[in-house]
DNA sequence: CGATATAGGTCAATATATTGACATGATCCG
DNA sequence: CGGATCATGTCAATATATTGACCTATATCG
């Protein structure tokens, strides 16, 4: 009994440690990928996450970098150097926010929006062969896991990723 | 037809596009809630991650530094940074190659033994706490899933990270 | 209203991760 | 055997990601 609870648990230790290792080496093998993908265009697949959140319809009038912080998870500092490249490429445009004098909004230029219409393309593209032989309801399944272990790992987060003061 | 199969494709794209944008977010939050686990030690994790493959019983007397970068998935510059840092707070020893001259080894120091017992029970606790609600086969699930992603992903590396000239 | 607490972006420093380039060493092949 | 090709670690440059600190602005509460 002993031997048998001894051995479900190391076995599960190294389950774990297997998932998450896996995991570090996906997400580093998709930015490689991915933004090899987009070698034509020159832009990262975190400037794509950018421009993807900015390219939402409800977003068309552009949103609060605070809020862009928050939905990316991502350090505010981050953000901003993410922010200031994507600026200079001329995608995004930054203006001072009216209602709230500490706040800025972004949101994407004409250029910006061109150049997530040529994105697109090769963006599901890279996905079709990321995921080539996962089913529908396999995709449900391992979208639903990360949402999971995403909510797990954001419980450990005790003010998020854009409390760093 | 048209219709039904203009809805799929954009369920498709939709499924797809989130489960990426879920992997960074994951993968970033697994970083930064998993260095804060070992904040008392002062180990991120990818130092972690050297230190965990460093650990295993194979490499007991070490391993090239060039098969260590294969097994992580990273590139050779990034890896040697990682391995500076670790050698500075002693976990580690590089040593030259005698069978092959422009190669370098690596292995645990008594001081990275000691260190990755003292890193073990903080980094279970995090697995736990991380994958909180998730069965045995769901773990099992969650890790074939990433694994065939990063398979195909690493269909779509045409050498690997480490080849990097 | 005023003191206190919180929010938002910016600056600085450090760690991680990539590509490109390079010099040296090893392997391959005619 | 020697030239061509490939492998290995190192250096440089750039992008990403974090924490800590700071100043200004906003919100909260007695």
């Amino acid at each position: 009994m002993t031997d048998l609870r001894r051995n479900k648990s190391s076995a599960g230790d190294e389950l774990a440690n297997r998932i998450f290792f896996r995991l570090y080496q996906a997400a580093n093998t998709m930015h490689r990928t991915g933004t090899k993908a987009l070698d034509s265009v020159g832009i990262t697949t975190q400037q794509w996450s950018v421009l993807g959140a900015l390219s939402r319809p409800q977003v068309a009038d552009g949103m609060s970098v605070g809020d862009l912080c928050r939905f990316l998870m991502v350090s505010r500092q981050n953000l901003n150097g993410v922010l200031e490249r994507l600026g200079r490429q001329g995608c995004i445009a930054i203006t001072a926010d009216p209602g709230d004098r500490r706040s800025k909004r972004v949101r994407l230029t004409a250029k910006g929006d061109e150049t997530w219409t040529r994105l697109r393309p090769l963006i599901y593209a890279y996905y079709d062969k990321a995921l080539k032989g996962f089913s529908f309801d396999e995709r449900v399944s391992v979208l639903h896991h990360l949402n999971r272990l995403l909510d797990n790992m954001n419980m450990l987060d005790d003010a998020g990723p854009d409390d760093a003061s």
